[in-house]
DNA sequence: CCCTGTGTCTACCAAATGGTAGGGGGATTG
DNA sequence: CAATCCCCCTACCATTTGGTAGACACAGGG
């Protein structure tokens, strides 16, 4: 029976990356957490770097299956943009760490932010080749798709994470106030992107505030 | 004569903490880049996080006269939203460091993250006064004014700050790339924001990619 | 000419940092 | 039963961290 202690520093070192950062994160406080020496941390992995690649390459994976899964179940046109959307509320409701380490990654910049793309670059290519596809079906407004895509992805991002911002702004960090912030970023979206009158069906976005 | 010295600690420091994070940048490191020593930044500073404090008080100030600016000269509906989103893109192109701070603010949470949200607050009943003005006359979409702020903020901040995205998606950080970004992100907001139909004079997004 | 205040410095310091060296216990296997 | 291997540990270490104590240079004013 293998250890689990990597798993164990993985899951621990992931959320504390996500909510107090990298440099924030010493390997004596991480290994206080989990009640080990911080040399057990060591055993496994051979620096604090690579324990930050380790977390980097299992979150893109657990982030990738997870949108992947809502891309492959969705319907076309606007239905995939708010399947994905809605697997992004998913996850900071189940595991908000996920997405709070995305933020930090991208603001550590290289080697680790290059590792963090490199490993989500299917998914990339997937979700530019598709908004790609409806411009060219005439069923969303023209834009440079990746710039789209990063639109996209700050909004989503900043309304899932900027808990900081939101919380000052008068917002509880609930679930309730979770789902009002998906049917807002949802109709935002669909207006900003869809073509009205070209032909996408089911207006899933009616049904506002209900989970 | 007084001394200049507290100014120039305050701009090695604002670019620092927004290059490098605030856990990234340290006393010794900072006083380097000016060729003093470590106990000058404490002679006028009692400790890092009074430093810190500093530099969001003074990024607060300019950032909100440089916003207020856009606002007073700017007309009604769309134009001003179009004001504001070209001054922060201006921003951008100068005084990059601010809009990184704000990141980093935004990311270390309270009691920082208080700070700056406190010294912008003007600016932020201002920006949702305005958008709940024009909800009211009918000509913008009908949102929560607090979360579409939060989602405009979002989006053009992502789109200004997140380089280590934009570089590996093949964006060079050239003035030209920025110009298209925003472009990119006028229309969007725009298709986002308005209603069509209803009285919003002068489409200056229709000129794109001109400086 | 001293004397006081201002601004910067050298000299330290305790604590925390990432990392090394190596010991030991407990299970597995020859 | 001894040897081996896996896993975690104690003991250190050099460096860096934010911060203190106090000296020194230099100015202006009495």
């Amino acid at each position: 029976m293998p250890s689990e202690t990597p798993d164990r520093i993985l899951d621990e070192a992931l959320s504390s990356f996500g909510a107090r950062g990298y440099d924030g994160t010493s390997l004596d406080a991480l290994a206080a957490a989990l009640d080990i020496r911080k040399q057990t941390i060591l055993y496994w992995f051979p620096s604090k770097e690579a324990v930050l690649e380790a977390v980097i390459e299992r979150s893109a994976g657990e982030l990738s299956v997870a949108l992947e899964q809502a891309l492959d179940g969705a319907g076309p046109s606007w239905g995939r943009v708010e399947a994905v959307v809605r697997s992004v509320f998913r996850l900071a409701a189940r595991r908000p760490e996920l997405l709070s380490l995305l933020r930090e990654v991208a603001r550590l910049g290289p080697p680790a932010a290059t590792q963090m793309l490199l490993a989500l670059d299917p998914l990339v290519q997937r979700a530019s080749g598709f908004l790609e596809a409806e411009m060219d079906a005439g069923t969303m407004r023209r834009h440079e798709p990746r710039l789209l895509l990063l639109a996209i992805y700050s909004t989503v991002i900043g309304m899932v994470t900027e808990v900081a911002v939101l919380q000052s702004f008068g917002e509880e960090p609930t679930a309730r106030s979770l789902v009002r912030r998906r049917a807002d970023v949802l109709a935002l979206l669909r207006s900003a992107l869809m073509i009205p009158g070209s032909a996408d069906a089911v207006p899933l976005t009616a049904r506002r505030g209900v989970e």
